[in-house]
DNA sequence: TCTATCTAAATGCATCTGCATTTACATGTC
DNA sequence: GACATGTAAATGCAGATGCATTTAGATAGA
């Protein structure tokens, strides 16, 4: 059976979507490089290892973080070089490597952190309420599939 | 007075919303795209053109589509390059113009709407009821002072 | 074992983006 | 009019991304 045609309700939700997050995104990322941070990206590669004590394999932060296999395979060129991450030999796979974060790694997200929380603060808290917080997390999450 | 530390709500809100767009537009793009038409960020500028009799001047749809300004102009030689758009000077001040949506371009828009409206339906309209969808649209709208 | 196929990751190349600067014209002041 | 300042748009160059391919090792079947 083909797809309903999107209503006008849809369409508006579809249009805002890309232009809130348009928005906000760039806005934070902004304020991250005012601070002399490197991109979001970074952050979001490094938080990942953060919780994963053995380190991971590139191709499952690949899924986790859904970043075409290239990318991030450059990405963490850039984080190897400035030492935020190191590349081990994976026993198990002779293909493959683990990807773990370094000491350095760390330092960075946790002192990006107060910076990322208080643009998240400024450009999304402070134009919703709880409630509408709330309530937008729930619905974005039916996109993705998110439990809750 | 400083910003309020952004609540767990308000986290998991932006987390959801950088996912949630990354997933849909993504899919949306990669519909376009297998379906051999160009991206986007093409249709946009072509919409809002299509939209303006006399044409627009870059600066105008620069702020309309919160694009930066060299991104645009490379964005209108490309769609100059294609056919799309035509660049007119401008009587009122030398050192702009005016840019305006050819017979070719309209027609590119026209074909690719079929395509564009039945992804917008499948990855987003299919996850959302109606009522949803417009409770999601309004949320959003608050994150950028829409109107509503 | 030998070979075909599959998967993990890297890479060459073209395109696109970001930043700083340039070019060209406009506007205001004297 | 001359000059400083401001604004519209283009552009050189570096860095990032997308795509296709390559490299290296894993896996399965004869």
């Amino acid at each position: 059976m083909p797809d309903a045609l999107p209503s006008d309700a849809v369409i508006r939700a579809w249009a805002r979507l890309i232009r809130a997050q348009q928005t906000v995104l760039a806005a934070v990322e902004a304020e991250l490089k005012a601070a002399g941070f490197p991109p979001l990206a970074w952050y979001d590669v490094l938080l990942e290892l953060s919780r994963a004590d053995a380190g991971l394999r590139p191709f499952a932060l690949e899924q986790a973080l859904l970043l075409a296999q290239y990318n991030l395979s450059r990405l963490l060129d850039r984080l190897e070089k400035a030492g935020c991450i190191e590349r081990r030999t994976c026993a198990e796979d002779g293909r493959g490597q683990i990807v773990a974060i370094t000491p350095s790694g760390r330092a960075l997200i946790k002192r990006m952190w107060p910076t990322y929380r208080a643009a998240i603060a400024r450009h999304l808290g402070a134009k919703l309420s709880e409630d509408e917080a709330a309530r937008l997390a729930s619905l974005l999450g039916k996109l993705t599939g998110a439990k809750a």
